[in-house]
DNA sequence: TGCGGATATGAAGAAGTTGTCAAGTGCTAA
DNA sequence: TTAGCACTTGACAACTTCTTCATATCCGCA
């Protein structure tokens, strides 16, 4: 059966869709990372950080592999540290304009994101 | 309140992830088009259409113009148009992926994409 | 062989998303 | 002022996704 592109795209973006996915791709973009370095770095039940690693390897976005007694991750596509970049920018662009119509309106609406100038990926 | 932006990133990825959703935005990034235009060029209902672009509205990502009795539809940030086009191909980085490991382990599961090599965005 | 640490899987209720139907609103033109 | 397109909104059942809890599995070591 052939999925059309635009489908197989929706498809991708809502496995990017979920928090501890995307800190998952940007802690392992920088590394790889066994299952309890992932725990120590995100807050989150190591059951609910299983499910979504099994979301990601059913995507086919990160590799497991076993040492020892614990469990490696990686990320099998790099391209994916591009796309979060991306989004990281598009995401300060919206927040500027909303910034910028806030001041024009002179509306009191606040509501916003962590500030840019993070380094690394900015989680 | 201050959302971190492994969060807001999460939920923007969220908006993206609709085929209808994708289908509008790849739409738009071509030129501005009117809601009945949009809808001779995807299979939808009016409403659920209107209820997509209001997605993609309240995410900041289209704006909305009165033209007469129309409304017209334009993307608000155009580096979307890029990440759609990232999506496309780490998606067909990751089709790659499965066909080779298919074809080494003689396995005939099928089902995949679209081939790539369409012109434009490619939906 | 049996334990304990490191992960994974399954199940189930809560929460969120989607498509559709019915009922609006806004605008143009008769 | 009313008819009729062009859209939008609200409501609700059907579905999907999340989180949590309980139960496995796998491995290294005593």
């Amino acid at each position: 059966m052939t999925v059309p592109l635009y489908r197989a795209k929706a498809e991708f973006f809502r496995t990017l869709g979920h928090p501890a996915r995307i800190r998952i791709l940007e802690l392992l973009a920088e590394q790889e990372l066994a299952v309890h370095e992932l725990l120590d770095r995100i807050e989150i039940e190591p059951s609910n950080l299983s499910q979504q690693l099994a979301v990601l390897r059913r995507a086919g976005l990160i590799t497991q592999r076993r040492s020892g007694s614990q469990v490696l991750y990686a990320i099998s596509v790099q391209e994916v540290r591009d796309l979060l970049i991306a989004a990281r920018r598009i995401l300060f662009g919206l927040l500027e304009d909303r910034e910028q119509l806030r001041r024009d309106l002179g509306s009191p609406a606040p509501s916003g994101l962590d500030g840019p100038g993070a380094p690394g990926l900015g989680s």
